[in-house]
DNA sequence: AAAAACCCTATAGCCACTTTAGGGTCAAGC
DNA sequence: GCTTGACCCTAAAGTGGCTATAGGGTTTTT
């Protein structure tokens, strides 16, 4: 593994568009890398660990403010681990919750799928039939819920 | 159920933050509903089943645009219903595939928490060193992956 | 020497909203 | 009649996590 790095060298070895990399450190979340004569971001060793880091952790979908404070933990050794360990508690919470309105909502759409039996026809396809009957009738939570997105 | 309606009266019925009314107003999702002498919004029947048809829809995540082709559709009711069933094969596809990731993303959530067994020192978190060991081997997803998201 | 490949900055766009700023309107109570 | 509060209006900016575009400079290859 060679050092030092341009950026598109370290966007290869990552996985990762060379846009993000400007991206995190324009948002303060990789250092600012040293630069050289032409202006080139030159990037180290613990650049690209710092990289490899944020990445495996976007790979688990941890938002990217989870990650600077895992980052900021990290700097600091000798404190507790009780944040960390409630930040990962907390994220997996959230990915459980996702995963069970995505269940519900993959039987919705099997059902929703079945539907469209006979016709070829706009009037006669079941599934828009389904759509409209359960967006007027209230047995559907979705009178009373916000959309699941992320 | 009275009509008309006022926006606020209409969010409330279909369980929507008025200023997201506006804002289907605003991209062409919902139609100019009238104008009353004060210049409110004033909407009567039709705007009701149709933004009841849009958050079921979107109860079910499809995105705005799925929606928009939809209700294009359902305004051409002798054609064929065939894009119809296979915009809710393509979404119910999109879902499947993000389950999928979902589930994979658990477990390996569950397993890191269950990596801090011992201190309650940052430097000893199991955690931690998961997360930072696993970033830099080369057995995981991440290196050659984009991130989960949506 | 020319072309391709790489780098730079700054800005806008994506989705589906949400928030903010800065107002106008209307019904109720004092 | 006057204040208070609940409601309504517009336009613009912010959210997250990038991605794309415009308009340039540099370096490497042919
Ligand atoms: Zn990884
Ligand atoms: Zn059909
Ligand atoms: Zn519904
Ligand atoms: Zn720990």
């Amino acid at each position: 593994m060679k050092t030092p790095l341009k950026i598109g060298e370290l966007a290869t070895h990552c996985g990762v568009a060379l846009e993000t990399i400007r991206y995190y450190e324009k948002i303060g979340l990789l250092p600012l890398p040293h630069r050289a004569a032409n202006g080139y971001r030159v990037y180290g060793t613990a650049h690209i660990e710092q990289l490899a880091f944020i990445r495996h952790c976007r790979a688990l979908d941890m938002p990217l403010s989870d990650i600077a404070a895992l980052q900021q933990f990290a700097d600091e050794p000798s404190g507790d681990c009780g944040e960390i360990d409630s930040l990962i508690e907390t994220h997996l919470a959230r990915v459980h919750e996702r995963l069970a309105s995505l269940q519900n909502l993959e039987r919705q759409l099997l059902n929703l799928r079945a539907a469209c039996t006979s016709g070829r026809c706009v009037q006669e396809c079941g599934i828009l039939h389904e759509l409209t009957a359960a967006a007027q009738g209230d047995g559907c939570v979705c009178h009373s819920q916000t959309p699941v997105s992320n």
